[in-house]
Formats: C-alpha cells, structure tokens, sequence
DNA sequence: CGAGTTACGCTACGGCTCGTAGCGTAAGAG
DNA sequence: CTCTTACGCTACGAGCCGTAGCGTAACTCG
C-alpha cells in the first residue's frame, strides 16, 4: 500500500528488465473496460488482471490499489479535451462545456470521477494524484480562453495581477463544478439549449465582475 | 436486493410488531459515526449493525444495502439546510453557500455524498431515491430565494413560465456544483473572500440574463 | 386473554475479493 | 555471461457479503 511506482517508465537509467510498456496500455484499458460492465464497487482487481491479460501481483507491483489505478486510467480520457478558437468566448465555453459532457457521458467517466474525489476525501496521496493528473491538467483550458478573451477585448485584463490565479480557480470550478451536477447530480441532459442558457449567465457574469 | 421498505415507519395500519423507531435513528447515526472514522468504502455493514446494537440482518431486513442506507444517513445532515431572509439576495446567497459548504466540511458528508452519486451512475432506483431524499427536497431553498428576490425587486420575473423550472435547476446546478466543486475537487477553502467573489459573479449572471 | 403476525437477535454458512509470499522464468544492461 | 529487475503462476489467511434457520419479543385483533 506505498511503494509502487506509478507510470509504465521506469527511470530510464535504470539496470534489470524494463517494465512493458505495453502492459501498461492494456491494463488501463481493461480497467476502463471493466468500469463501463462494472462500475466502480463491483470492479475488482483480479478482474482487471484477468481482462489485461497479466498477472494479478503486476497490477499490484505498478499501483497501490484499485484508487490510484482508476485515477490513472480515466486521466487519460481528460486529455483529450481541447479549445479550439473558435471566434468569440461564447463560442469557445459553449464548445467546451458541450465536449465536456460529451466526456461525462461515457459511463467510465462518469463512475470513475465521482468514485474516486470521494475516496479522495480520506486519503490525500489520492487527492495529489488526483490534483495533478486531471484537474490542474485541465485548468490551461480556462488559462488559454481567458487569454484569448482579453486578447479579443472581450474580457478586461486583471487589474491586480496577484488575483489572477484565483479568478482562474474561481471560473474552473463554477464551468467543471455546474456541468458535473447537471450531469451527474441533476441527471438532466446537457444539450444545446441548456449550454446556451449557462453560457449566457457566465458571461454576464464574467463581464460584470472584472477584478474580484 | 429487492424487497425492504425503506424507512423506519412501517405502514400504520399493520399488525404484528412495529419495527424500532429507536433502532432505526442508531443505525442511521451509526452509519454517520462509521462514515466519520472508516470513510466510504471501509465501512461495512457488520460494523454498522455492531455500533448501532443491532443485528446485521436487522439492517439489510430495512435497507437493500450500503448505498441506500448512506443515502438515508446523509440526507438527514441536509435538512438542516435554511434560508432566513437577510435583506438581499446578495446576502441570502452568501449565507446558503457558507452553510452548504460547511456541510460539507463534515466529513461523513463529503465521502457519503460523492461515493453515493458515484453508485447511483449505475443504479436507477439510487439515482430516485438520492434525488427525492436530497437534490429535490433542496431545490426549495432556491426557489424559495428567487421568489423572495423577485418580490424585493432584485430580479425580474420571468417572461416566459413555462420556463421557471428549468432557470430555476440552472441556478442550483450552478451553485450547488461549484461550490462542491470548489470544497471537493480543488480542496480549495470555502472562505468569505472567495464567496464574496462567487456572488458577485453569480448576481451579475442573474440580473444579465432575466429569461433564457 | 389467546391466536396470529411481524420484528428482532443470534449463529452459521458458502462464496468472493483482498493483498502478499514464494518460486521459477523472461528480458534487458553491463 | 552475469547481474538485476519484471513477469506469470500458485497458494494462502483474512475479511466481508448476503442469506437461511431458529427461537424469542412485541403488538393487533377477536
């Protein structure tokens, strides 16, 4: 339950057989696999093994535990969203909020996620993990979109300059935070007529309150 | 998995011997208490039963199993929720966010709340009964805001009713999302400066987009 | 007050998952 | 060729699950 290391690389430098990377692929995507069948309580190591086609004690020597296993292999679903430029902020939060969702609708996500910030809430190696795998990865998108919006003259620059981390904090959490619920709290759909309502009232939320 | 009632008042009308209001209001403090010190996914029911005085079977007589009988314990803490009128809409916002968030300061709340959503992705009688006991028996408090709001003059009424309801779950979506958002995803603190900051954002979104 | 009905406590059980240990083998590094 | 590390396999004690069976307790109705 604390030493194993947690990608697929080994430090490169390193003597003895190399791990296979290739191993590593497969039993993400097993592990996504068992969580679309499964779910998240009824997912099981030995389970996971099997469908990877590896040995249960390998699972065990790359990742602590079904937690930070999970972590890992929904991390990379978040990769793949993008911010496109798209002509205007609306545009942009709309088309993101909408890729977003689209992301919240796969069931691995949608288990995953939530599964893993509650056992995250006792145990904080999972919260970094969590911290630094998914959610600071995905905070550029809203550093890149404001960016563009005062390069556009659409949202004014930061007045005091030391806020600026916290504002970006504030707008990653009101977009994620909202979509999150609607989707998996509320369980209504996130189609386009409600993204545009949202979208409408952070922008005028955004352009009433520049600063703090 | 399938049969047992759900709460401790057994239809009044029947015979035989009632079951234990007493036990009942144990076993759901029992829950919280375990939820406290084991988290979401160490806490068993055995160990429930033994805290309550109680025996194992008597639980799953009442619950189908762990996730109903979180659901209930935490919809409990949710009810204490309350919007007293502090004069403005600003301030009535500003008190309700602070409340919530220190709900979620507790940690039974915090591991329960998410590790239920999490299940209930997978579970559609979870899912109902996670929204009677919770999400809808607290949209009242947003409702209840915005009428209030309405009447002092702070926003408009809306032009077209049928759209009441779903402006009024855009507004919970938004502020139940980022705030848990904020307090569990980012573990970021649920201060007086960043919901000073929220409201803000949030009045302006309000009064900028009156209808859709 | 007795009969019927339901809840409760207790014990015991097969089945599953966990996480680890131990061993022999495979694959690179020097 | 040797050293080092990863891998596959097997086996294991431990813990929890959810249910069944039984005797007892509590309440209702005639």
């Amino acid at each position: 339950m604390r030493n194993p290391s947690p990608g697929p690389s080994s430090p490169p430098g390193r003597t003895g057989r190399p791990r296979s990377a290739a191993a590593d692929a497969a039993i993400l995507a097993a592990t996504r696999e068992a969580l679309v069948e499964l779910g998240w309580s009824k997912l099981t190591m030995g389970d996971v093994s099997a469908r990877a086609g590896v040995a249960k004690t390998t699972l065990y020597r790359r990742w602590a535990g079904k937690n930070e296993l999970v972590v890992d292999a929904v991390a990379e679903l978040f990769d793949a969203l993008e911010l496109p430029d798209r002509g205007s902020l609306e545009a942009d939060i709309e088309h993101v909020v909408l890729q977003f969702a689209q992301l919240l609708g796969r069931p691995e996500a949608r288990t995953a996620l939530m599964a893993v910030v509650a056992e995250s809430t006792r145990d904080p190696a999972l919260r970094d993990r969590i911290r630094s795998a998914i959610v600071d990865r995905q905070k550029r998108l809203v550093v890149l979109g404001r960016e563009r919006a005062q390069a556009r003259g659409e949202l004014p620059y930061e007045e005091d300059e030391s806020l600026t981390g916290h504002t970006t904090d504030l707008i990653f959490d009101v977009i994620a935070g909202t979509v999150v619920h609607r989707a998996l709290v509320s369980c209504e759909p996130v189609d386009e007529l409600w993204v545009a309502a949202f979208t409408t009232l952070l922008m005028h939320g955004l352009r009433g309150a520049p600063g703090a």
